[in-house]
DNA sequence: CGAGATGTTCGGCT
DNA sequence: AAGCCGAACATCTC
């Protein structure tokens, strides 16, 4: 599920947590998501309050008092969420934050999602050195140039799924931009031209503008007569066309597009 | 039972 | 060296 909008929608989640103390920490220390980190700091969590969050692509942070930082990315099938003070642990729960009136809760059944620590004044290296996003200014025409020319041999569908180059964007986004662009998913990063590129650039400002009004405010669906609705399974037709939509497996991920809009 | 799922990361090859 | 590709990770559902 989470791709920027999903993350922003999350984040969220842990608002009604924020300027309250954190009582007790459950997590599942020794599982992947907490994969080459130092796992003691996750105690200190422990009568800190949490200060404020904030998200960047797909990864969040949040911060804590005493100069403790949390990362949460979600990977396939993380997701945030509040239940009760009491609330038991479920298995897939990796890391609860118990408060005194309710539990932020982690859950992520595959454990492709990660958790990240730090101690200090700043926020960390991982978090300051994130590229930036879609709708960020930086993102502009220069910035989308560059980083297609430095793949030159690369399926543009996987060069939209980098984070380093478009944070944020994951597979039914990627899918969404080239369809709108008119882009097809095969052609090589190298060989689009400046005027594809700005169609590409603006495409992608509005796919993630929208999804954040929708999916990322109430994680209400994303608009009508978007390739969204489609793409899920192998009879999907084009929103506009109505002809039945290609599929293929580009850089390991379904992709699907429809051969007349996007050449 | 095998395939696939909205994501990264690593190892190997060019 | 940098870029590209495919496999691997863990679990559940269709």
């Amino acid at each position: 599920m989470p791709e920027l909008a999903e993350v922003e929608y999350f984040r969220k989640q842990w608002d009604s947590g924020i300027g309250k103390k954190v009582t007790r920490v459950h997590s599942h220390a020794d599982k992947r998501p907490f994969r080459g980190i130092d796992v003691s700091l996750l105690e200190q969590i422990a009568g800190k309050k949490l200060v404020e969050s904030r998200s960047a692509g797909k990864q969040m942070l949040f911060r804590f008092s005493g100069g403790l930082w949390l990362g949460l990315h979600l990977g396939m099938t993380g997701k945030l969420g509040v239940e009760a003070a009491d609330y038991p642990p479920a298995k897939h729960d990796h890391l609860v934050l118990f408060q005194s009136g309710r539990a932020l809760v982690f859950n992520d059944m595959r454990q492709f999602g990660r958790v990240l620590l730090h101690k200090g004044k700043e926020a960390p290296e991982w978090w300051t050195s994130i590229s930036p996003g879609p709708l960020s200014p930086e993102f502009n025409l220069e910035h989308v140039s560059q980083f297609l020319a430095r793949h030159p041999k690369l399926p543009l569908k996987s060069t939209l799924l980098l984070q380093k180059g478009f944070p944020g964007v994951g597979n039914w986004m990627a899918d969404e931009i080239l369809w709108r662009a008119k882009l097809n998913p095969h052609r090589k990063a190298g060989a689009i031209k400046p005027r594809e590129i700005s169609a590409l650039l603006a495409e992608t400002r509005y796919v993630c503008e929208v999804a954040m009004t929708t999916i990322g405010n109430k994680f209400e669906d994303a608009p009508e007569g978007w390739l969204f609705h489609q793409r899920w399974n192998r009879k999907g037709k084009c929103p506009k066309h109505k002809s039945p939509l290609q599929f293929d497996t580009i850089g390991g991920r379904t992709t699907a597009w429809c051969e007349k809009c996007q050449k």
